[in-house]
Order: C-alpha cells, then structure tokens, then sequence
DNA sequence: CACTGTGAACTGTTTCACAGCA
DNA sequence: TGCTGTGAAACAGTTCACAGTG
C-alpha cells in the first residue's frame, strides 16, 4: 500500500516534519499527541496535519490523538528510514568534509559508506585523518555501489563539474541523489533528485527582507 | 512597485533558479534566451516561465525573447542582491567552519562579517586560522550588528541551542535567518526564516526511492 | 514570424465543518 | 467530551490558447 501516486508532494514533504517534531515529543515524554498540538509546534493546522496523515492511513485514536512512540515507528517505516543504509560523497571539498562528519546521517538510518573526488592530491587521503574514510577515484565508484548496496549519493562538487559528477553516480547505480551544486541536473526521471542551493535560500531572504523595492 | 504580495511564493523561489540559469546562459555568450529555452533547462514549461517573470514586471521582447545581461541585472535588482550586505554566522562547528570559506556567499552579494559561538574553548580562535575572522561570544552580537549593518543571519548550532540562538539574534536585531538546525524556529513572523534541513532532503529521497511500500 | 503577456480553464491543495467513535 | 477522518467548498497555482507586437 501507501501509493505514493494520489498523495500531493507537499504532505510527503511536511511528513519529515511531522516525525521531526513528533521526537521531540518523544524526548519529552508526551505519550500522546493531538493534531492541534503538533500542527502549532510546526506552523500548521490542525486540519492540515490530520489530512497529510490520513493520505498514509489511519494512525490516529479518537478522543486521544496520535500515541507518539507508534505514530514515529509507522512514519519511519513510511519513510524508508527504519532500516540501515549506506551512502557515498562525491566531492570532498570543505561541503564534503562537513557532511562526512554530520551526525545526521545516523540519526537517519544512513551511513557515509564511501567519498569520491576527481582531484588526484586528495585521493588516497583520509578523512577525518588517521582512521577516517579512503578518498577514492570516481573510476572506484561502481565497485564501492556494489559492495554496500549504495543506492543514494551525496554531490559536492564545483558547479561545473556536477553534471558528470551526476552522470557517473547514476552509471555506478546511484539511484538518489542530495546535490548541493547550483545546478538543475539533467538525469533519468527514475533517479530521485533532491537539491539544496545555499545561494539560492539567501536570495530568497534577501528577497523577503527587502519587502517590496522600486 | 514589486509587491511582494499577490505574487505566489513558488514563482518567487522559481526566480532564483531563473537567475542562477541566465547566468549559466551570460557565461556561454548567449544575448537572448526565450521562454522556452529557459523553462527546458530548469526541467519548467515556457508558460510557467512566461508567467513568474510577468509577475514582477515586463522584461520581454516580442519576437525575440529575453535580452540575458538585462534580465539578469533587473532579476538581481528584484532580490537585492545587486549590492553589498554583510551577514554574521552563530555556531562554529563542522558546517560553520565549511560556510565560512564559502563562495556563494560572494557570489550573492554578500560577505561573512562576524562569527559566534557558545562554547568559550572556541572564542578567540580564527576561522579559518591565522588571517580569518575572530570567534567573539553571543554577547558581542548587538555591537557586530550595528557596527556592519548586518540584517542576514545563518544558524548553525545543533538543535538543542537554536531556539534560544535564534532569539539572541532577533534581540541583536537581525532581520532574516537562514536556519541549519532541525528545527521549526519561533520567532518574531516579521522576521524572514528559510530553513536547510538535511535530514528532511534525506528522508524525502529515501521516501521517492522506495516509491511505495507495503 | 517568433516571441511575449495574459485572461480563462483547469488542476491541485488547503480549509471548513461535521459525522462518527472511544 | 475530545478527538480523528473525510467529503465538500474555497482558494491557489499551473497550463492552455491566443491576441498583440517588434
């Protein structure tokens, strides 16, 4: 079950927030949790989140709310992120280096499995030093895909180099990629896409900031 | 004129995109570009295309299309990023230290001024070290702010801190925060908040790559 | 003639309001 | 009573199709 057809795209992006949250709850001991509750704590209404939720099934218990430890396990089961997975990086510029170290990832279900860069001075180098991850060449890429099960991967690279870099993460059979680069790239509609672009949230506040100009 | 308002905020975020494409047009010596070559590059129909930039003014030319170096000029004028502005960084760890040698930033109209930090075994350092900036203390905040004009501010605390972060800098008077941490901020709705929440990209990306599951 | 700008039709999303349930 | 789940209504955003223009 649960389409992924028939759901509209901004309930599937509002779920990360309801989980977010939801452990929060969690954290605070909050057995159970109403739809007004949790739809104030995000910004939301009530109705909005009883209506993301019920598009994924049937999770709420009447007159009580949602039970925080259920609704969580549900969600990531959801989600994908109730089961291990291992991840590569492609570029290991100052990006690359932060993210390898994001304690994100495992809080996830993720694992920084393998790092990629074109730059021969770095490969062969260790990150973090000593005990950290091999760099490796990108002609490394499809045996490393094979030997974790990767199937999603992390793009920092340079702008320019993006679009290749992508091209050869999908011909080692990445199947998802979380590009940074500020670049839309061009790749198979079956490999899922996901892009952060730093430059363009500034603008976007710089925008908001300035109100309305001449 | 440009009222922000009326305008939907899709086409709005859609306008940077536009932006970071005529530039990618400017720098392969195009002098025009349509709609429909525009959209096609950013995966968006021409009507869409068409459409947002309509909304904030009349930048087309029947026959011919879009002068680019004009389009871009008047783009950059919409979002306020054709001048200077400084902006401050709290929380200096991993991902702080990575966005403080970052390029966007200077690429966007906008310059690194001021870092803070918590932790006191991180004050008085220089990021990066020798030349970089200063590490001061949150309580430097308000004298960083009025000195450098700063209304832009980026948050990368962990989670934990962000709330009470972010107030600081609402207190210190910044005006927009561009927010890392995991975390529906509560601030003053004057104030413009984008949010970068990695774990949320991770999970929509494992959500699309399982399409569907029992 | 190739293109934009735009009202009108359409599609998708959110909000409302209430029946039903523990 | 307090709450969910959900049709129906309202709203918002996108696509269509074409008149207008250099």
């Amino acid at each position: 079950m649960t389409r992924a057809d028939n759901i509209p795209a901004p309930a599937v992006r509002r779920l990360s927030l309801y989980l977010r949250q939801l452990e929060v709850f969690l954290a605070g001991g909050k057995p159970t949790v109403s739809s007004r509750e949790l739809g104030q704590s995000l910004g939301l209404s009530a109705a909005q989140v009883r209506k993301d939720l019920a598009y994924f099934g049937q999770f709420g218990h009447a007159g009580i709310g949602y039970r925080v430890p259920e609704l969580i396990h549900r969600v990531r089961r959801i989600m994908g992120t109730d089961k291990h997975a291992n991840v590569l990086i492609v570029g290991v510029g100052n990006l690359g280096r932060a993210l390898m170290s994001f304690r994100g990832f495992t809080k996830h279900g993720f694992e920084v499995a393998a790092a990629f860069d074109k730059d021969p001075s770095k490969i062969g180098e260790r990150v973090p030093p000593g005990e950290g991850l091999l760099i490796q060449p990108l002609s490394a890429m499809p045996a490393a895909v094979r030997k974790f099960s990767i199937r999603l991967g992390v793009l920092t690279v340079p702008a320019p180099a993006a679009q290749s870099a992508a091209e050869a993460m999908v011909d080692a059979g990445i199947r998802a990629i979380l590009n940074f680069a500020p670049v839309t790239l061009q790749v198979d509609p079956e490999v899922a896409v996901s892009s952060v672009d730093i430059g363009v949230h500034l603008e976007q506040l710089s925008f908001r900031m300035n109100g309305s100009v001449s």
